[in-house]
DNA sequence: GCAATATTTAGATGATTGTCTAAACATGAG
DNA sequence: CTCATGTTTAGACAATCATCTAAATATTGC
């Protein structure tokens, strides 16, 4: 697992919002691009990140590139989290 | 909620390694930093960060500073990062 | 094959970061 | 009060980062 490059990836505030915008489906480069006041090099910049951290998978689809989250590294995401949660401070509690 | 300086603080491994160590209980800077191989210095900076972003509580004791986690920005680290994570992939499911 | 569209790569730039050394500040002991 | 100890502040430096413009690459439609 590569913990190092997902928290890399979470420190920008334009990664996370991709993320976020991930969550209703998958979306191509473009229509990403379109949500925010950013050149689509900069964008770019930012995909490869996220995949390198392994938190977005990519697929062509004729002309475009679609994004979307890898789900699985989401998990190791919420495993790594609680790993830095003392157990007392956990919300629901036990596990 | 100071959500980027909570990712930026997490997005460092000593910082992280500091988190974890601090699971335990308090820790003063000295008996921290006889855990890595830095500076008083740098250590002193990367508290900055973590109080910052309000996940680390200090007191002064006698001599020392004592580091302790604030359980409750870590409460809020926990659903920040769930807000990241689509409902389907979180763990245990639910909530 | 060519032109248009979608995305990435290359290279540059300014800002931020982690680290260091040296100096300053704060506290308790004698 | 002064000294030793523990921690932070100041200032510098190299590395990394987010962003840009310009050019390159990939794909589809004609």
């Amino acid at each position: 697992m590569k913990q190092q490059e997902v928290f890399r990836a979470l420190a920008d505030p334009t990664r996370r919002a991709i993320l976020k915008r991930l969550q209703n489906g998958a979306l191509n480069a473009g229509e990403i691009g379109a949500l925010f006041d950013i050149t689509g090099a900069s964008l770019s910049h930012h995909f490869m990140v996220l995949k390198q951290a392994d938190l977005v998978r990519t697929e062509r689809r004729g002309r475009n590139i679609v994004y979307s989250l890898n789900s699985t590294v989401m998990e190791d995401l919420t495993r790594m989290v609680l790993d830095l949660i003392p157990a007392g401070s956990r919300r629901g509690g036990s596990k």
